[in-house]
DNA sequence: TTCTAATATAATGCA
DNA sequence: TGCATTATATTAGT
């Protein structure tokens, strides 16, 4: 059956893999992976492809490791109390300041860790500006760059957060569709086997 | 939400044609917006390539393909139900409003429609289908076709769900990249501001 | 616990 | 094909 070839150069899908000279047809001599290896069945990992996620408000600075986990912001989020040199410290750090601090100061260390882990601090949204973003969303939602700055000025948010509430408020409508939906067909479901 | 038709496949699409007919003169008094930038008027997007678009896997009972990620279930995914007898039904629907309302309007029907006619459902890879991707990415970004199928044979996945997924993957890696240069560039004059 | 902001990424349409 | 955008599955904060 013709096995055609994951890698051109000298890769060849049958189990005796025993050509592995290259250079058959194709230049691209770099290509000496088996088909084992590339359908990973010996071994797993090597997890470094990972790429950056997209966390423009960390400041990073000499962003090396490239572990978003373990990305140290330099400049930061509003009340930063941590300047340190690692996650896992900070990790200690707040594991042995639990026993001595209140909820409340806890729950403020568990917010500065999930900022360090990378995760942006989750915005609450006032009363007035839920309003407004209802409104808007009851008549377009669906709104365009230019509605979504006007937004973000008038309200005072970012543009970012405009698009991820739209995103947000959409998959909501269509959940209570769904739900709706699933629970008129129950309905007729049920009356019919009543009839 | 007192749906104004028994089917619930209808609702998406009438509650459409209620809220644009209805919100013109029923302004609230809280939203100072403009209604053009509110309904986005200067978007100019053209609506006449109303090709249906291939959709193989609306069809329930022909999907003999047996990915088991893409298969629908019965109930579970959205409309699945009463895609088979109505679907006329909602284009005449939707192409009779059509005449009375602004592009931005039409647009949003069309997007209600295609959205009632279903997308496909995301595909959730194993981790071992996303190991073997990655791998072949790191040695070809741009695989052919003749890869492509082949890694579609072996992975049990449509040759579209590779294709799709090799290209988001480059835009994935192309983000990473812009964002790193950002970051060198800003740190550059950060470091240069503190010298 | 429920709701929802945030994240990651699959899918779509256009140029 | 790239790109922008949207949908959606999931994680996690309140």
């Amino acid at each position: 059956m013709a096995s055609t070839s994951l890698c051109p150069a000298n890769t060849s899908v049958s189990q005796n893999c025993q050509k592995t000279s290259g250079f058959v047809e194709n230049k691209t001599a770099q290509c000496s992976f088996s088909i084992e290896s590339i359908l990973g069945l010996e071994q797993k990992k090597d997890i470094t492809s990972a790429v950056k996620p997209h966390r423009p408000w960390t400041d990073t600075c000499t962003n090396l490791g490239n572990n978003p986990h373990t990305q140290i912001p330099v400049i930061s989020y509003e009340n930063s109390l941590f300047r340190a040199n690692s996650t896992a410290m900070q990790e200690e750090k707040v594991l042995k300041c639990e026993k001595y601090f209140s909820v409340t100061e806890r729950l403020s260390f568990k917010r500065e860790l999930s900022w360090y882990r990378g995760r942006r601090p989750r915005t609450a949204f006032t009363r007035n500006q839920i309003d407004v973003l209802e409104n808007v969303f009851k008549m377009n939602s669906y709104p365009g760059i230019d509605i979504r700055e006007e937004l973000a000025r008038k309200l005072d948010l970012d543009e970012d957060r405009i698009q991820i509430w739209f995103q947000n408020r959409r998959a909501k409508l269509k959940r209570s569709h769904r739900e709706s939906q699933f629970l008129m067909v129950k309905n007729t479901f049920t009356s019919n086997l009543l009839d």
